[in-house]
DNA sequence: CATGAATGAGCTTTCATTCAT
DNA sequence: TATGAATGAAAGCTCATTCAT
């Protein structure tokens, strides 16, 4: 017998794909660190898994699955709506903070990160002005104005991560259906 | 037409720059696409620039600075603050749409978009399942099915992007806000 | 069937090696490829031979000495030499179909053959046309056209390839006996 | 204006490619050993080649037409057939020796001539011995033993690789017209 | 002995950057 | 200053070979 195929390598490999896509980026990522991290060489990563991207793929499946797994079983449990509600919510935060990663490095070009959070950062500033200077009428939401500040900061990211992720034929769409879905909760507070 | 003065030469890369960043993402981009589109040859570039992320800062700020400084002259206009928002609110989205390509290309590995898009969508409808289910009494932001649908869309992609923004160091600390937040939003409608 | 003996597994691995040389050529052939054809694991043809180098050598040696044999048994028979001649063509001539091979892909980049063949054929035309222009007095080793297109193709290669394998140290002199002997056959019709 | 670009970069390159290609064939030829030979960095190959295999066709036609161009001259001037006949052994000979580069590496893998050299001798040798048995009648063509043995070797090697080259559709016929050809010349002596 | 997973040197090719003109 | 040819480091991937099982 040969040096027996281990079942548990490409879940090495994967986490440390994970890892290493999830700090630096995919472009950034160069197999030899991925290999480095997991221990192995980087030939060895070729035996489990086609390429790069084949490689990145998976990693990001796996993250994703084992969030959409969690949120789903809850989900579909036979408990009443607001307490999986509740839980949802519960554990898909909790998942959040590890599953992370994946949306930090994996998705962005790293190293523009900064100038992204910079602009954003300048964007909400002039928001929570703008909806502080509003009579008490509006955003009934809350009154906690730190509460208010990161509702803005949210929607404002919603916003604007809905364009982009929109598919190109139908950005023009989405923009309209997002300017209204605003307009409607600016109305209505 | 008379050839552009070279005092504009700058703003003539940034241009280019900001196109082909936009189209086809950071890493993707040759410097050689920039210098054809700006009409120029590729070692001019680094005339005005130190490098190609020196360019792609400047390129990215421009794009900002556009956005920004147009919300920027209206929130601080004279008028009151409702006008103001309605007016924010129309300009903004009416930029989103020239200055997309900043998000879309710029931040993205457009590669991976896909993935993303998938897994986002499978997380949406879960989360809309989940909502559907519950009684009249909550989420009267709307009734309308679709803009339902929309908000958890747009909250979720907020949620999310918000938390893969974060600094390192206090992702715990906004993941938790994130967390309230939602809670306080779901309890409230 | 039963399993082959141990000791036929060079022959087993010689026959898969030889088939896929020459397939495919040296370079192109993955070790792989031929424990596959042989029906055991890559490993193993370490066994029993030292490198891939060595397989090869033994492959074409064994190729060669099939055919060789063949011709020595009958040449070397004491039957008239006329009739050696005779048998020696035919059975030379039958098992240089099962030889080809050896000469197929396992010599040539055969990736570079076809811009050979078109040189050839380019070479051979121009040939033909010059000797089609001589007076009848020549070539009267046959009238049939066909007939004297093959002899000087048959020629032609004879002399490229004679010089192409000659010793570096001998090219010269292998080129000038070459153009000698030419000269003398065209001389001489 | 920058480094202009040298109109005999190319040809420059394609003689060390020539010449590299030529010593240890296609495979084993690696870029940078063309480019140190050329004195050029390996990156400037691509900016007038597309790819290693573009290089190499350049590099063979390069060869080949050079020898084409004379030949096709002399073959086509007006002077008589048999001076025009002479004319092209006589240059054809001599560029042989110039050309030569192009069959030896580039066309075999060069690692194995020695198989390839040893074994022709050796199968020319049975033959030799075989055609010295003949009585007086046969092979007028020479009677000098030398010569004899020469024409013996380029008819093996024409006839070998004749067959090598044929189209794979057509070896069969192409072998059969060799044998009856071959058959024929000794035949006539 | 056989196996085939693991290794890692080595390849082609790309492209940001430099610099002779 | 502008040019674009030249550079050369760096990356993904292959595959002959080794060696733990």
């Amino acid at each position: 017998m040969a040096r027996t195929r281990d079942k548990e390598k490409p879940a090495q490999i994967i986490e440390a794909a994970f890892a290493v896509f999830g700090d630096i980026g995919y472009e950034a990522t160069v197999i030899k660190n991925i290999a480095e991290k997991a221990g192995i060489s980087s030939g060895t990563i070729y035996t489990y898994f086609n390429d790069k991207r084949d490689l990145f793929r998976a990693a990001a499946q796996e993250g994703w699955n084992r969030f959409l797994r969690q949120i789903r079983e809850i989900a579909e449990s036979p408990e009443p709506a607001d307490a999986r509600v509740r839980q949802v919510i519960e554990i898909g935060f909790s998942n959040l903070k590890i599953s992370l990663p994946l949306l930090r490095g994996m998705l962005f070009e790293s190293t523009q990160m900064k100038i992204l959070q910079q602009s954003l950062l300048e964007l909400c500033r002039l928001l929570d002005r703008l909806f502080a200077d509003r009579p008490e009428s509006a955003a009934h939401l809350t009154t906690d104005p730190a509460q208010q500040r990161f509702l803005i900061r949210v929607t404002v990211i919603g916003v604007l991560f809905s364009a982009a992720l929109a598919e190109p034929a139908q950005v023009d769409r989405e923009i309209d259906q997002l300017k209204e879905t605003i307009i409607r909760m600016v109305a209505e507070g």
